[in-house]
DNA sequence: GGCGCAGGTTTACAATCGTAGTCATTGCGG
DNA sequence: CCGCAATGACTACGATTGTAAACCTGCGCC
């Protein structure tokens, strides 16, 4: 094994996901679009950008629209879909894929604000339902 | 900035935290003894676990100490202390530092047993006590 | 007493990643 | 109609990672 080319299932890095978090907050938007949103907090250059979303675009993350003579790209994996994925490897790679010991940890290390825990119990509540 | 030397600082990657689980569950131990306990699982030879060591050696995660004319190796780092930044890193990055959302997360990908929730509510009575 | 073996140290090397420069094209403003 | 600016494609290049071989050294065995 080592190398899953299965549909949009190359791993996504750091860089990344912060041009995929742009793409899911608006879409479909331009190299220059995305830049205008993260190149001055991530201090990046346009070529950067345009490396990123060549390789998101290889990787079947993101896929391409002409508008014009450019580029619109736009999230082809939906950001829960990610997200979960990334949340269950952590889990499953740190907790044995057990979560009550992730949030023993979160609570331990202070990570959880009163918010938290009311949301959560608000969440439990109804799951037990 | 871009190079964090700071103590223990230096990220760990993946095969590395496999070298640290080996670690965490016994120590201190020999290059030999760490390969025996994962060599067959992740196929690795000798080789790869003294690099992998070697390199643990330098981020300091890791310690050594002579045994006779051989190494024993330790961690240097509390498996609690790797898993909550971890944890807290995936986080920050993926919910915006608030822990609730990973939770509906987990939630809704199942990735919850029926025993996650029954911990993870004992943990919240705990805590709200 | 020389040799192989155990074990650490160095070197290797391809893949991925972060970051960016260069090149080629093409439509737009003048 | 022509050069420029925007834009995508290609190239670059050092760092990290995964994986391992080569090498060196000293100890124990024959």
């Amino acid at each position: 094994m080592a190398k899953r080319s299965n549909g949009p299932g190359e791993r996504i890095s750091e860089a990344e996901h912060a041009i995929m978090e742009v793409l899911w907050d608006r879409n479909p938007i331009s190299a220059a679009e995305v830049c205008d949103a993260i190149c001055a907090e991530r201090d990046w250059s346009i070529p950067t950008v345009k490396t990123l979303l060549s390789r998101l675009v290889q990787k079947q993350a993101v896929g391409t629209e002409p508008e014009g003579r450019k580029f619109l790209y736009r999230p082809l994996i939906a950001r829960s879909d990610y997200v979960g994925g990334e949340s269950r490897r952590l889990v499953d790679r740190l907790f044995g894929g057990r979560a009550a010991p992730l949030f023993a940890q979160l609570a331990e290390s202070e990570a959880l604000t009163d918010d938290d825990l009311s949301e959560i119990e608000a969440l439990l509540r109804e799951m037990r339902k």
